[in-house]
DNA sequence: TATGAATGAGTGTTCATTCAT
DNA sequence: AATGAATGAACACTCATTCAT
């Protein structure tokens, strides 16, 4: 089908369902929205980039806002179904951590403009009950809780409260893609997961000065059970 | 004060004195910015909550976005002194870094409108050359590779890059802020940072099985078995 | 109309049809700004004249400034036009020119607005490389130069520079309109043109002294017996 | 006295009356009018290139308004004194008149900013009651008004209503000042000068044909009595 | 008196949303 | 249904004038 025409094209997928045309108009909006900002973005510029009426797209979305919710809420389930499937590759537990850690974090890297989304939402929907991704984080964390416990129970890791590992993780990868995102990647997506992965795993101290530290130790909570 | 000329003095003397002092300007500044965020924010709202004319908010700043970047800059500023004056009363390496992120945290948690204000940065000023919080923290990250070089030196840090600590630690503590500031707190920040430097420290692996894990080996390469 | 295509007609009547005369609109536009001066016109009022949303206006016209300069050559445009007209109507030369000076008179006099965007423009638009008048005036003025040639060759004007009748009729002309404009009518425009055809064709020395004036000879050169 | 600082200046002429300075004051004040325009003018311009404070400037004049108006009423009182001390110096009436316009043309094109300020005065203050020139104008009239009436009576100048004569002579040399103004130079002023008193002085028709023009001739009032 | 600081009233321009085809 | 025109509500910034030394 060489080049044809915005109305042919439009006319040709008549009776396909909604959905296919739907996502393909949340990209684009996301990455208007994601390269101009929010409040800079013209709903103008949306439709012109989709070659569409503005009123049309008022009729499929209320309002700008709606528009933009929808794109970032779009952005995330992609992120969240890329990372699953890559999860899902994996047999061994430990590896299929790995691999979720580098999916997501080659997820923003090639779609820096969900990252975008993410701050823009915050900064303009601030009264926003749940944002975006943290709902979706929400729902997605207790498989790696349950992760958590069954390396646990089968002693490949130390006992300690899941929520530890879990937050920590979660933070560490999360403060990485952030940092990518504003900062510039200093490396490799790939090679940031291994870090991440070191560190968590096999901690920065020395073998034999475990035990004596005079934090990070058994305080507060976080009593080690081995001495 | 040494005997001003006489010119200095009746200079200093003309017009009408300035009044407002400015760390408060700022601070005001900050929590309207950061309770709105900035488009939503008229200056005349931080006129009225400073209790002066929008027209001499203008006369200090020139613009609504230099107020802006000036209240940022004092937030990170304020931050970053907190944090030096929490490690600097310690004496341990380790219980320097401790206090720092526990400090750091802490900071945050008391006045979460810098944390917004950075959010809000980057929303609207996506084309600064250099994020404040960035400009910040490298020149702040020096200090802390010096004292992960120095504590592997000692022994006490198993041999790694210190970029990877660095970069790890990092992005936890930073990814834990922006998680408490977006989600909420589940724990208090002192726990938190317990929770962060058990984990960095001692590794999540059970001692026996350090040296066998498929991923996340020691090894600097990003040894990736696929793709 | 001869059958537009299928697609042309269908894009014609895409969206909601225009509504407002444009020549209407920048006659009031001219009202407006002639009435309160450029600076004291609230464009808002100039919408409020026409009855309709100041944004309206500016999606014809993207400034202030461009409204007001199109008003201004509206202006000049149409008393192009009839002065042309005017003259057109005359077969002698000579009363051609009559007509052209009655007609110019008589429309600043009728639509006093037009000279006040002279000023106006003058006043805001110091910038401007040629002002709408001189830029009118250059384009026109041929047409009479050539006039004056021709009846200096027909032998009914002495001999002499064309410039030099050009000048001083175009000035007495403009000079006249200005202070009507500034200081009121005393005459009517009729009789103001009888006046300045009188003086200029006959001149007002008495027949007998013409040849022997001290000053005002017909010679060309700048004879100046001082300085 | 080579190079005193302004506080120094300012001392040395205390007790000198006001007048001296507040003419270099208006000069001042005339030339940033001038160049910037009323509107575009901030008063502290105005203060600042007289190296002293604005609020002493308001001091002396109550408002923008009316220290525009003294520049621009300084302006014309130093036209007029010129115009005069030119004619003055003349001894026949008609060198009285070459002289006046001479220094009339001279005088606005070494001090444009005069006829800048009157085109500013016209387009800000629409209301005020007599514009200045014109208040000006009426009043030194009345002398070339009796020139007039006694060239007549000599015999110089040919019958006609002095009226005529002195509005046509008027409105040619303003509207070449004007023209200078806007449009630049063609020619010197002392040329211009004599283009005008060419034509006004012995009319543009051939001799031969005086009596016989369609127009211009005897109609309407402008009857002349020699035949 | 002379001054710089302070400010309130005013305005050009934008854009999300609605309307009329 | 689809579209471009129309628009009201909003807001950053200016500056003549006043005020407090």
């Amino acid at each position: 089908m060489p080049a044809a025409s915005p109305a042919a094209r439009r006319r040709s997928v008549r009776g396909r369902p909604k959905s296919a045309r739907c996502d393909d108009l949340l990209e684009v909006a996301a990455s208007v929205f994601a390269r101009r900002g929010y409040r800079q973005t013209d709903v103008q510029e949306i439709a012109d980039a989709l070659g569409v009426g503005k009123a049309s797209l008022y009729r499929r979305y209320p309002t700008k806002r709606a528009l933009f919710l929808a794109a970032a809420d779009h952005g995330m389930r992609s992120m969240r179904e890329r990372v699953q499937a890559a999860a899902d590759r994996e047999r061994d537990p430990l590896a299929q951590l790995a691999a979720a850690i580098r999916a997501y974090l080659e997820h923003f890297d090639r779609h820096p403009q969900h990252a975008e989304l993410l701050i823009q939402e915050r900064a303009e929907f601030r009264d926003r009950t749940e944002p975006t991704y943290f709902a979706h984080r929400k729902s997605g964390i207790s498989r790696w809780r349950r992760l958590y416990q069954d390396l646990i129970d089968a002693g490949r890791v130390r006992p300690m409260p899941v929520d530890r590992i879990s937050d920590v993780m979660s933070s560490a990868v999360y403060g990485t893609m952030f940092t990518n995102f504003f900062a510039g990647h200093s490396k490799s997506s790939a090679q940031q997961a291994q870090d991440i992965l070191d560190v968590v795993f096999h901690g920065i101290l020395a073998p034999g000065r475990r035990a004596g530290g005079a934090v990070g130790g058994a305080t507060g909570g976080a009593r080690r059970r081995r001495r």
